[in-house]
DNA sequence: TCCTTAGTTCAAAAGTTATTGAACAATTGG
DNA sequence: CCAATTGTTCAATAACTTTTGAACTAAGGA
């Protein structure tokens, strides 16, 4: 079972740009980057909203060709589509992170600030 | 008469991506970035909606602290904040209109393609 | 002053997105 | 098999966005 991705070439910048132009999202977004290469599953995500609400916003999020999500058991494996969206936007993701990264105003994962390496 | 618009600091991550992540306001980025120094008013994008509705997609960039608008007897004058985006966000508006600069997919302005220099 | 040009504002309609809870599926462990 | 875990789907609702036309304002020229 797996789930439906855009192809690299299919990858839309005003979809990218509208689907980051949430803060759940751009949150969700943030918080990947900050772990890249850490497997992270949907429950990471909780404190940014309802199960069901998290569903949504990641559906988003990967049907835009920002994330890729992986069914492993009953898990589903996130992570950034990075080399993707840098072929594609080279640069846009770096400075959407790097702007994100020390926003205040965007909600955090875990209630604590993000750490970089961890 | 003076227009509002956000200071630098004031200007919102996620409110400058949502905002363009629609095709019209991304064209009209992309044009602006394309005839930067050279000053436009809004009936240069009719080709891109009705008057009515340039003005609301206009007063949308404006509003997010994309674009400034100088009223010049009954014109508007329009410039992209480049400056101010560039210290806020730095790299993101030059990722933006790199990856919009050859999307097919995205309204054109005059009915032709973009002239760099011109 | 009267007309034109440039653009805004308003209200309505249409469309889209976000959020919720209840019900559902699939996998894993006991 | 049974129960728990993980996440999806569905339908409803709420909230927001986009688009339109008609009416409007403000400046400039004849």
């Amino acid at each position: 079972m797996t789930l439906p991705h855009p192809n690299t070439d299919q990858i839309s910048l005003p979809i990218v740009l509208g689907v980051l132009g949430d803060p759940t999202r751009l949150a969700i977004v943030r918080y990947l980057a900050s772990k890249e290469g850490v497997p992270l599953n949907c429950s990471q995500f909780l404190d940014l909203g309802s199960k069901t609400n998290l569903s949504y916003h990641l559906a988003k999020l990967r049907e835009a060709g920002v994330t890729r999500a992986e069914v492993v058991g009953t898990s589903r494996m996130i992570t950034l589509r990075r080399a993707d969206l840098d072929a594609r936007f080279p640069g846009l993701l770096d400075s959407v992170i790097a702007a994100a990264g020390d926003d205040p105003a965007l909600p955090a994962v875990g209630g604590h600030d993000l750490e970089i390496s961890a």
